[in-house]
RNA sequence: GCCGAUGUGGCGGAAUAGGCAGACGCAAGGGACUUAAAAUCCCUCGCUGGCAACAGCGUACCGGUUCAAGUCCGGUCAUCGGCACCA
């Protein structure tokens, strides 16, 4: 084995003093820009699944080097958040003092690995001279009324009362304590990225990224077109419903309003006192539901009537019920729908509990089993002026009449809600707004960000809800910039996801002082040409800082309307058992633990080598070993160098191949396969048993970004040259093809022979060889079909 | 329930646009070297039958299209991930 502990230790030393790879703000050249996800340094240091992203696209960037581009590969870290927090409210360590121990340990974990990253643009979310530019896109957004206020329920633990954030609650108990979670109504900040739903939907068609990832977006964003149609109720109210089944308006028998709807406050008034104490009763009992419990609650359906308010379908003017029930969700469409149990599953349900009349109104169907919801096929019936028509016909019909009686109109739809901005937590930016009795919500001064977190004696949120901030009078207290008055500062801060949102445009110019990042340097640097990162993170933070670059890009602060040019996953390593690494069970693998026993090489190779790098793959530490003989056999190229031509002609093509192998593999991000090709021309080499010096060189360099330690020290060895300085290999079509080919001879699809013929071959010479060479087989027998597939093979098809 | 992905030897995985299934690596078995072991090198390695040449079978399961299917189409099952009544 070579001595892999000093080599590496050499190298990355050299790297780091020579900064081998700071990327200049150097505008004249073709710029490259990859970036990985940031970090949550947590306490835990790395596991082996963070190497597999780094690693990847360490690989590119420094192919991009040696094909001349001037490369940014950035690193940084995500450093807010809960983990962080609860460690210093158990062990009563400012957080800060956490995070950058955290910060430390992952920064000498990472550079062990030999990753090319350029520490001089290191950014820190937590960093006041960051997070000031959070904060002062924040202010943009509530400038431009894009942030609000609004009541929304929050996870409540019952017993630790604290507010918790949706990964603290599982199976509708708090993590901590396990006592039961309930909603609690609280005024949040919100971010009104469903102001941009149009347009992140419809910029998926102008970038890179995998199908699977575009879907994710568009089902999150949820886009749906229908109507939106007036019903009359017998109080002179008019109740709105959103539906997307405007064709089957005559099939509707009863309405759906949800508990928060602002007509359930009319029906309690006007009620009988009994049966106003059943709506209070529901509507109370559905409020203190966690949403745990309301969707456990979605195989039954409950619900209250509303007596003494009635509906008027406005195409038939009959008179239908209205119930109250929470599967109707305020927050989606109007609050409010007509319901067509016929044709809609869940109506069909709630149609069914209480006993409703079932219409059909679109036949194909057998309404007694079940409601028949397929839209494609089927012809309206029992639909006065629709019946007969085809669903999408009676769709565009039925439009066209409730406009021409002002009583509905079309309307798109989104899923996506808006952003919940506030945590009410200590280690988070703080949200730079102060309240003011006269002026309401005033933005503070930007001349005095960043707005610092004070010092506290207690990181622990609140037991009344509130932030830990709240309690401390010298923060709270500020006069308002607007009037002068005494004023009171938000005491919320912002979520982990602010910080990840826009650091990608940090990276361009770090030590900026005026701004986030110079014009110049986001104009030759944006966008980022290559972002790779995990599954878990395509909806929420690809669409959030989609959202906030959009808005930055209306502001004219940035050049492009998008921020990632092609964005790529990986897939999760799991542990040895095939199962997620978590510490719980025991089985996450460290890469230090690698790095000792076999280097840095040796890791960054199996990481890559491990598997399609798209899906997930269960980490074998007996595996690696192979890829640790890969190095040492190129190592020992050494011991069987020569300075003549002394390799054959089919080694020189394989060469060649391997070279345009790999250099494809990497753009294809199929790490695994290029190195299996590298493996295979190894072989080669070997059985060849000789090698010269310029073909040795070149195998290092295509190595290179695999294996950038022991690649630089045998290149330098040889020719005191350093091989991160060189040009990436470039091979020769000519040589990719070899001058035979072998056939496969088939009769009737089974193989019957192989013939070796020459390339150049024509196809009429090439069957009549193989027809020779089976001609044992069709002997009396009659050939129906000669199939010839060039460079493949040769299918006779015999009766 | 819905959406997305996956299913190939003992294991991780290859297989351009439908054209030799199992590249590359691990493990296993045999051999060489060695006093011995480790390391290294060479050979074997999908299953079944056969001394063998060889034959048959084989990519989750059932069916289809095709001269030809791991790959395309229809259906079923299983596993993983995401979302949870979105009208």
């Amino acid at each position: 084995m070579y001595d892999f502990k000093n080599i590496e230790e050499k190298w990355q030393k050299y790297w780091l003093e020579n900064n081998t790879f700071h990327a200049e703000n150097d505008f004249s050249k073709p710029k490259y820009y990859a970036l990985v996800e940031f970090p949550y340094p947590s306490g835990q240091g790395l596991h082996v699944g963070h190497p597999r992203s780094y690693t990847a696209m360490d690989i590119v960037s420094r192919k991009r080097r040696l094909e001349g581009y001037n490369v940014l590969f950035p690193m940084g870290w995500d450093a807010f958040g809960l983990p962080t927090e609860n460690y210093a409210i158990a062990n009563h360590i400012h957080p800060s003092i956490v995070t950058q121990n955290n910060i430390n340990g992952f920064k000498s974990q990472l550079r062990a690995i030999g990753l090319s990253f350029d520490w001089d643009r290191e950014v820190d979310t937590t960093d006041p001279e960051y997070f000031k530019w959070t904060q002062w896109i924040f202010l943009q957004l509530f400038k431009k009324d894009l942030a609000y206020k609004k009541e929304m329920a929050v996870n409540w633990c019952t017993s630790c009362k604290v507010v918790l954030a949706n990964e603290e609650v599982v199976n509708g108990e708090c993590e901590r304590c396990h006592s039961e979670v309930v909603r609690k109504v609280k005024s949040q900040w919100m971010l009104k990225i469903t102001a941009y739903a149009q347009r992140l939907l419809d910029d998926l068609d102008s970038v890179d990224y995998p199908e699977r990832v575009k879907l994710g977006q568009i089902n999150w964003i949820g886009r749906s077109t229908g109507a939106e149609v007036d019903f009359k109720t017998t109080t002179g109210d008019v109740l709105k419903v959103y539906t997307t089944r405007p064709d089957t308006l005559f099939g509707a028998t009863y309405m759906v309003i949800s508990p928060e709807h602002p007509l359930v406050l009319t029906a309690i008034e006007k009620s009988t006192p009994e049966h106003k104490q059943q709506i209070v009763d529901y509507v109370e009992k559905s409020a203190k539901k966690s949403d745990f419990d309301r969707t456990e609650m979605a195989k039954e359906k409950t619900g209250v009537s509303l007596k003494v308010i009635k509906a008027i379908n406005p195409v038939n003017n009959k008179e239908i019920p209205i119930f109250i029930s929470d599967y109707v969700l305020m927050s989606y469409g109007t609050g409010a729908i007509m319901a067509v149990p016929a044709h809609d599953t869940r109506d069909y349900e709630f149609a069914k509990v209480f006993g409703l009349p079932i219409i059909e109104v679109v036949a194909g169907g057998d309404i007694e089993k079940e409601a028949f919801t397929d839209c494609a096929t089927g012809k309206m019936v029992n639909s006065d002026f629709l019946t007969g028509l085809s669903v999408e016909q009676a769709k565009v019909k039925i439009v066209e009449w409730l406009k021409e009686n002002g009583v509905g109109e079309t309307k798109v739809n989104f899923k996506l809600r808006d952003w919940v901005f506030s945590r009410q937590r200590y280690w988070g930016e703080p949200i730079p707004i102060v309240y003011c009795e006269k002026c309401g919500y005033v933005p503070i001064d930007e001349s005095e960000l960043p707005l610092k977190l004070p010092e506290v004696e207690s990181y622990e949120p609140t037991t009344t809800g509130e932030s830990p901030l709240s309690t401390l009078e010298s923060f709270i207290n500020c006069k308002c910039p607007k009037c002068g008055s005494d004023a009171k500062r938000e005491t919320d801060t912002m979520p982990q996801w602010a910080g990840s949102s826009w650091y990608f445009l940090r990276y361009a110019d770090t030590t900026n002082t005026k701004d986030f990042a110079s014009d110049e340097a986001l104009k030759y640097w944006l966008p980022v040409d290559w972002y790779n990162g995990g599954m878990e993170h395509t909806t929420l933070h690809l669409l959030y800082s989609r959202f906030w670059h959009k808005f930055l890009f209306d502001l004219g602060v940035v050049p492009t309307s998008e921020p990632y040019a092609k964005r790529t996953s990986h897939g999760m390593i799991l542990g040895e058992d095939n199962q997620k690494m978590s510490k719980s069970r025991g089985n996450v693998v460290n890469p230090d633990d690698v790095i000792m026993d076999y280097g840095a090489d040796v890791l960054r190779l199996y990481e890559m080598f491990i598997g399609d790098f798209e899906k997930p793959a269960p980490w074998s530490t007996k595996s690696i070993v192979g890829c640790k003989r890969f190095l040492e056999r190129v190592e020992n190229l050494k011991t069987i160098l020569t300075d003549g031509e002394e390799y054959s002609e089919q080694l020189r093509n394989n060469f060649h191949k391997t070279i345009k192998k790999v250099t494809e593999d990497i753009e294809n991000i199929k790490f695994n396969t290029a190195i299996a090709a590298m493996m295979t021309l190894l072989n080669d080499i070997y059985s060849n048993g000789k090698i010269n010096k310029k073909e040795f060189l070149d195998f290092l360099i295509i190595l290179n970004p695999f294996a950038p330690h022991i690649t630089e020290e045998l290149y330098f060895e040889q020719t005191g040259k350093y091989v991160h300085a060189q040009k990436w290999v470039n091979f020769e079509e000519k040589y990719c093809a070899d001058d035979t080919v072998e056939i496969v001879v088939q009769v009737n699809g089974k193989i019957r022979a192989r013939i070796t013929v020459d390339v150049k071959e024509s196809s009429e010479k090439i069957v009549e060889i193989a027809e020779k060479q089976v001609a044992k087989e069709l002997e009396g027998r009659q050939i129906i079909k000669k199939i010839a597939v060039p460079k493949k093979l040769v299918n006779f098809v015999i009766k």
